[in-house]
DNA sequence: GACATCATACCGTCTAGTCGGTATGGTATA
DNA sequence: TATACCATACCGACTAGACGGTATGATGTC
């Protein structure tokens, strides 16, 4: 209980963390901004966390725990098709695109822009984050590489990276246009070019530079 | 001269306000860091510059006229082929991933990311100059489609948008490894979609393995 | 001399971080 | 059981410095 209500308080700094910094930018975000979503106080802050730095490196791991039993327990992991499963994870994708922008947009790729050239470890910690998500992707393009496109010529993980950069360029127009409408359109891209890598038996990656 | 002076002046700020804001964002950007790239004071940047945000509505104008004539003056244009040339586009976007991040990165998208929430007026230019640089896209894109993929069942727009957030994506994974590579990987695999989608003649919207 | 351009000194506010303090509850000792 | 002691969690006033913006004045140009 006491450990509970006061394991609670630094998670909800957390959480709002998470909503603040994906709302108003790393920089943009005082720390009373993060005291005030959570209904704390500095003093808690400072309690739980050392510095602002610490606490975006804390919140970079809570993201990752968060995200990754969200995405393990998602329902695309059941096709027994690997390129099935791709296709449920960007559908699934398309699907979360609900509610506000910063419930769907992604806090790493929103940190690191801003942070890359002045906080090397925050920098780092949102490469790492962002990775190990494409890594859990890898298998699958790699099982769906063998059994329907064995001559393409692109690395599996190539693939992942250009899913989630199609992406991150999604949640970046969301916010220029304060709308998902343009990242549910470039899931459908994506749902294309995935198709279409995957249906080219004969029509092979042969030619071209 | 003296009108060359001052311009070049004004024109030195808004130049560093480029470099500076790509680096550190634009909450991370401090007038004097902006100020001392350009080898000037305050005084100076307050006697053309009313405020920050000002600074910022005048640097997405001048990105604008910058990258407008950079694109304008490209080669691709001279193919006759509107496919070649959309190809066109994508390779010479590889072609200039060269030195610095803050080098090739794109302000508006760098901009948006952490003022959508906070500040109106910047989302909305740079809204403004990404979509006009999609728009510029667009007549290939139709072009391409007539003639090669009359069947095609996706707004010709909307390929433009999925171009540009392969882009934006991809230069936030530049920032997150600092290196362009996975950038390249990615136009690599948009050459690849560009090049299925219209060279489908049989092998139509609808094919499936 | 009028005006534009720029520098320097300065002001007020905002903010990260500090610090002294309170509340709560657990544990040991008697 | 009662009391002393201590650890953890939290509060909120305060500080030092950074930063946006202003005021004033110097310099040059027409």
């Amino acid at each position: 209980m006491t450990t509970a209500v006061s394991h609670s308080s630094k998670t909800q700094l957390l959480n709002a963390a998470l909503q603040v910094i994906r709302a108003k930018g790393y920089a943009g975000t005082t720390i009373e901004d993060i005291c005030q979503e959570a209904g704390l106080t500095k003093g808690s802050f400072f309690h739980h966390f050392k510095s602002k730095d610490e606490l975006a490196l804390s919140a970079t791991a809570h993201w990752e725990t968060m995200t990754e039993s969200f995405f393990a327990s998602a329902p695309y992991h059941n096709h027994p098709d690997p390129l099935e499963r791709l296709l449920g994870y960007v559908d699934f994708r398309a699907a979360i695109l609900t509610g506000e922008l910063p419930d769907y947009t992604c806090l790493l790729g929103t940190l690191v822009q801003e942070t890359y050239a002045t906080h090397p470890d925050i920098r780092a910690a949102c490469d790492r984050g962002m990775s190990r998500h494409i890594a859990r992707l890898t298998p699958d393009i790699e099982a769906a590489l063998k059994r329907y496109a064995p001559k393409a010529r692109w690395r599996p993980e190539s693939l992942g990276y250009f899913i989630q950069s199609a992406l991150q360029g999604s949640f970046i127009f969301a916010k220029a246009k304060q709308s998902p409408e343009v990242a549910r359109e470039n899931l459908a891209h994506l749902r294309r070019y995935l198709k279409s890598l995957f249906t080219q038996s004969q029509n092979s990656n042969r030619k071209e530079k």
